[in-house]
DNA sequence: TAGATTGTTAATCGATTAACAATC
DNA sequence: TAGATTGTTAATCGATTAACAATC
């Protein structure tokens, strides 16, 4: 596989081309081209192409793009097939929803254990994982060396207990912790989800609609004086 | 206000300096130059200047940015003063999560109301909110009119309750469900948080950084013929 | 006043779009 | 073969960075 630099924008796109691919593969589409692709995702060809072609030569001239090959590519890049590891750190309301519903395995990674500080928790299953004390955390991410560690722990906590996965070996840190991680110079890629900030971006666009509905509205109430 | 177009890039800075400026506020700082901002952010102050004169002049020359000048005017651009009211949508875990670990009311929120199919969540309240029945939905939330319905119902119930969230005037979806929401030529916004998308752009960075170290190792072991 | 730092205009850089020869 | 559609190069567009006069 091509390893050049791939601008963000690019590898943001990818899960939406591999979910799209999924969607017309289950529809029972075998080929599509740049065309029919962008018109359904709102893409132009041209910026199609050009994403595919950061990574190789996908599809064939005057055919298209085979449906599930590209899938198959696409799935690669993303590491789908590296059977990534992930232990879960904090099995409050969001790690148990995570860990209740949603399909990791969907994307190529498997939990293969939880921690949490609470007694009444520890041993305890929750969806075929096993939950171990907070305490043991570095001796048992020692152990499982898992790819990546999914942060759900109270915001207080956020910092010191990346620290202790970083310092145990995970390389991947999926951050619900809603606090920007500090963790200098280290190697660690780190992918956020911060609500917070979905949640204000919201705002702002919804703000935007509003303001424009108002001035709308006085238009129409208050006629102008001459054009 | 100025209301001028601003690109997705900026209005998504502008969570990110709310935080910053919220941090710099508690540790007592209470001015701040673009240069030092852009230090502590990592962006240039070229592009901080930018960003804000977008929106109008908060800065003084020779001076700075008031602090806390700054972040009230950036708290009325994301529309944290505008009393914006919300309802959520389908209380599993994640909607439990929400109400319970996220501080709506912290970004200028309020919850007023939540619903859930399950017969023996309705009527409890659940962090200080009543949960009604979802069958109430349209009937609920046309008396309420919230601004905001957070959806978090089951990923196949997504669409048809948007389309009645929407028919009942709701003018903002924020969108859980890691579906893409089909809703035709509707004005409504709606600001999606995809769990696997985030994953997945994880599982291409850390595959990036794999094969990076692989490579480094392998030209370690086998030296290349001259130079 | 002198130094600092803004807001803004101009220059650069990068990403998207268009065009087209290659070819299935 | 003729038509369709790719991969890629060139053109355009937009976003970031640099520069600097204005001014606190």
């Amino acid at each position: 596989m091509k390893r050049v630099k791939v601008s963000n924008n690019v590898i943001r796109r990818l899960p939406r081309y591999l979910q799209k691919l999924d969607e017309l593969g289950e529809s029972g589409v075998d080929r599509i081209s740049s065309g029919e692709l962008g018109r359904q995702m709102n893409l132009t060809p041209s910026q199609i192409r050009q994403d595919f072609s950061c990574f190789g030569e996908f599809g064939q001239q005057g055919y298209g793009y085979n449906v599930s090959a590209l899938r198959a590519e696409i799935a690669k890049i993303l590491g789908m097939d590296r059977n990534f590891t992930a232990v879960l750190v904090g099995v409050g309301n969001i790690g148990h929803a995570l860990i209740d519903h949603f399909s990791f395995s969907n994307y190529g990674v498997k939990l293969v254990a939880a921690f949490d500080v609470k007694k009444d928790m520890v041993g305890t299953p929750i969806g075929g994982l096993i939950v171990h004390d907070m305490k043991d955390l570095s001796t048992i991410v020692g152990e499982l060396h898992p790819d990546i560690a999914v942060l759900c722990v109270p915001k207080f906590y956020a910092n010191d207990t990346a620290k202790i996965l970083v310092n145990t070996g995970v390389k991947g840190i999926w951050n619900f912790t809603n606090v920007e991680l500090d963790l200098p110079e280290s190697s660690t890629v780190i992918e956020n989800i911060y609500f917070s900030d979905s949640l204000l971006a919201l705002g702002y666009y919804l703000s935007e609609r509003i303001d424009e509905a108002d001035a709308k509205a006085s238009r129409k109430r208050i006629p102008g004086e001459t054009r």
